[in-house]
RNA sequence: CGGGGCGUAGCGCAGCUCGGUAGCGCGCCUGCUUUGGGAGCAGGAGGUCGUGGGUUCGAAUCCCGCCGCCCCGACCA
């Protein structure tokens, strides 16, 4: 029988772990919060990974590879950043187990000297290694990213959006004046958002934190901002402009043009393996997920129907001669030929998967030259002509990644709002989504709003985000009323 | 850390109240018939019932301890 998928009407939480089973892209493993990704869900973050390192490289990065142990003592040399972190580590302590009545224990004679921290984020082993690299203003900019796992100790855990540990990449620049690092951060931000629209079909909101929700050691935190079927915001990506914290607390300085030492200004930036659990809550409906084109690990699912007396080597040539077309194309495809599941079978499976495009290809389709192809996102089917089958594919991948991002930018569009009153702020966030609304830009009307209502403040958005609102012209907070100086993007959020 | 739930075959579960030597569905293996939307029949393999102790002639079942996982909150990407 198939695998079932609880309605997302009935408990979306429910059906985001039903979708993440059934579409083999990850599965719980026996350590609390760590996650096996089967080859659905891995090569998805690869697709992603390729299209994020090709715009990295476009900006002038480059890629290296940091440890993943710190000592202990880096962690404790930029105060905020210990304050944000040091309740989530993990800590290497011993290096070797011996056995004991016939257990292996932890040898107490191997006591590491100085404890060992599993990299929750890497700026710390990376500014101690900048201190040494950069000696010059010539040495500037440094640009590098990297790509690795992270552990973060997280109390509560949720596939792809909280595991304790996960995959990501960070990038860490050093440069020689403020607006230059300034200039990298927006920069980087707008990567990800481009990234995010372009290649996720997922429509971003950009803007900058709030002093309360900032990055640990960062001066300011910038983030793109996506708004999940069911009214919660996610945050997507972030992009720190540091200052000169870390620089001062490694002590990284640089002689400038007029021979005088100056401390660096420095960025970090990173994307996670949360990105997947954004497109599921983005694209999936309740037969599973879909996956947008450009990053679909199969594109095109190919199923021959052959019969038991009829011509199935008629079939199987016209199904490997569009595969080939496919490839030639550079169509990522399958020809499913496996014999022990019925058409019927594959459909619904490639539908759990969301394979964007299948073909199916029976003994009538080779009378007639022709093949059904059906797209995921809509279920609109048409027959069409094997002969130019790479055309059709093409075009089909192309509507279904735009029609993707439509329909997730119009949900988005339904479901923001604005609020002049606080009453009807919390009527608005009651029903999810996000609400623009003025804040007097303290911290205790953001802590009181968030103490009554559970909506954070997702952003302070960059101007022209949304059509008809001008988020810049002053007003009155509706909490405190207090002048303020715009509206900000609120909501409850992952 | 608070609240709730659950550990029995690869997966999902029943059996436990009322102790008597373990069962169902899916999956898997073999064969035959099937194949244009999750096939049918027949046969078959597979389990120290999370773990340690206790009660008992006898424990998946009763008692005590421990471990783990999941969900909801607080905290966080």
């Amino acid at each position: 029988m198939a695998e079932q998928i609880t309605p997302r009407a009935d408990d979306y939480g429910q059906w985001y772990q039903d979708v993440i089973r059934a579409a083999k892209l990850a599965e719980t493993s026996p350590v609390r919060g760590s996650m096996v990704m089967p080859p659905n869900g891995y090569e998805l973050w690869e697709n992603m990974r390729d299209g994020l390192d090709g715009m990295f490289k476009a900006t002038g990065h480059r890629n290296a590879y940091f440890p993943l142990f710190i000592p202990k003592s880096f962690l404790e040399k930029e105060a905020e950043h210990v304050e944000g972190f040091a309740k989530e580590c993990a800590v290497v302590t011993h290096y070797r187990l011996k056995e004991e009545g016939g257990e292996l224990i932890v040898d107490p004679d191997a006591e590491l000297d100085e404890p060992l921290v599993v990299r929750p984020t890497s700026e710390t082993i990376i500014w101690d290694t900048y201190s040494r690299w950069i000696q010059s203003w010539r040495d500037l900019p440094l640009k590098l990213n990297q790509w690795a796992n992270v552990v973060r100790w997280e109390m509560r855990t949720r596939l792809f959006l909280r595991t304790a540990e996960f995959l990501w990449q960070e990038g860490h620049t050093a440069h020689a004046t403020e607006q230059e690092a300034v200039d990298e951060t927006r920069q980087m931000l707008d990567v990800y958002a481009d990234f995010a629209q372009d290649w996720m079909a997922m429509p971003v909101i950009r803007g900058v934190k709030t002093a309360s929700e900032r990055f640990p050691g960062a001066v300011d935190t910038y983030c793109i901002e996506a708004l999940m079927q069911d009214g919660k915001a996610l945050q997507a990506g972030t992009s720190h402009f540091l200052g000169q914290n870390f620089a001062r607390a490694f002590d990284c300085t640089f002689q400038n043009q007029d021979n005088e030492p100056e401390y660096v200004w420095a960025t970090s930036w990173g994307v996670s393996t949360r990105l997947i659990g954004a497109l599921i809550m983005t694209h999936g409906d309740d037969a599973g997920v879909i996956m947008p084109p450009r990053l679909a690990p199969v594109q095109v699912a190919i199923v021959p129907i052959t019969r038991k007396n009829g011509d199935n080597e008629a079939v199987m040539d016209a199904a490997r001669q569009m595969r080939d077309d496919l490839v030639a194309d550079g169509v990522r495809v399958v020809l499913d030929d496996r014999d022990q599941y019925r058409p019927g079978w594959k459909f619904a499976q490639y539908e759990v998967e969301g394979v964007p495009v299948r073909l199916a290809v029976g003994p009538r389709d080779v009378e007639n030259g022709t093949a059904e192809m059906a797209r995921r996102d809509s279920g609109d089917k048409e027959a069409v002509s094997q002969r130019e089958i790479a055309a059709h594919v093409r075009r089909a991948l192309h509507e279904v990644q735009q029609g993707l991002y439509d329909r997730a930018l119009a949900f988005r569009q339904q479901h923001t709002h604005t609020a002049d009153t606080y009453d009807a702020f919390k009527a608005q966030i009651e029903e999810g989504g996000f609400v623009l609304m003025h804040w007097d830009g303290t911290a205790e009307t953001e802590a009181q709003v968030k103490e009554e209502t559970k909506a954070t403040i997702r952003c302070v958005p960059f101007p022209g985000q949304f059509s008809g609102v001008d988020t810049e012209a002053p007003g009155t907070d509706p909490v405190s009323g207090a002048p303020s100086a715009g509206r900000v993007v609120f909501a409850r959020a992952y």
